[in-house]
DNA sequence: ACCTTGACAGCGA
DNA sequence: TTCGCTGCCAAGG
């Protein structure tokens, strides 16, 4: 991690609370990189940290991105099922297909 | 420097 | 909801 926006995509990532999950453009709006979602996806993919909660990032829509049946895929859904995240047929509840999703996803307190 | 690939997103049909 | 097209940026060949 040399550059500070990859500092903050990481910073906005662990910031997703357990039990809760964001979408990869959600994401890159956090860390204040609008349209940058393929770069959080990019910065995953090359991502080395254990400790990064890389599975509570998924797709805007709330799938998985990985291919189902695949590892990573398996992986992602034990682990957001540890976390009391419903996942059906590889999406996620809590995640609605609608726009102007915000706090919805980073809890309903504020 | 050019083209292709990739853990994506948004819009229209 | 699913499929196709376009926009986006960085890494690899």
């Amino acid at each position: 991690m040399e550059n500070p926006a990859n500092v903050r995509v990481i910073a906005a990532i662990r910031a997703i609370p357990a039990g809760q999950v964001a979408g990869y453009g959600e994401v890159a709006r956090r860390a204040g990189l609008p349209g940058r979602a393929r770069m959080v996806a990019r910065l995953l993919a090359t991502n080395d940290d254990p400790c990064l909660p890389w599975h509570r990032v998924v797709r805007a829509d709330g799938r998985i991105a990985f291919a189902p049946g695949s590892a990573s895929y398996l992986e992602q859904c034990a682990r957001l099922r540890s976390e009391g995240v419903k996942v059906e047929a590889g999406r996620v509840r809590g995640l609605r297909p609608a726009p102007t999703v915000d706090q919805q996803l980073w809890g309903d307190h504020g």
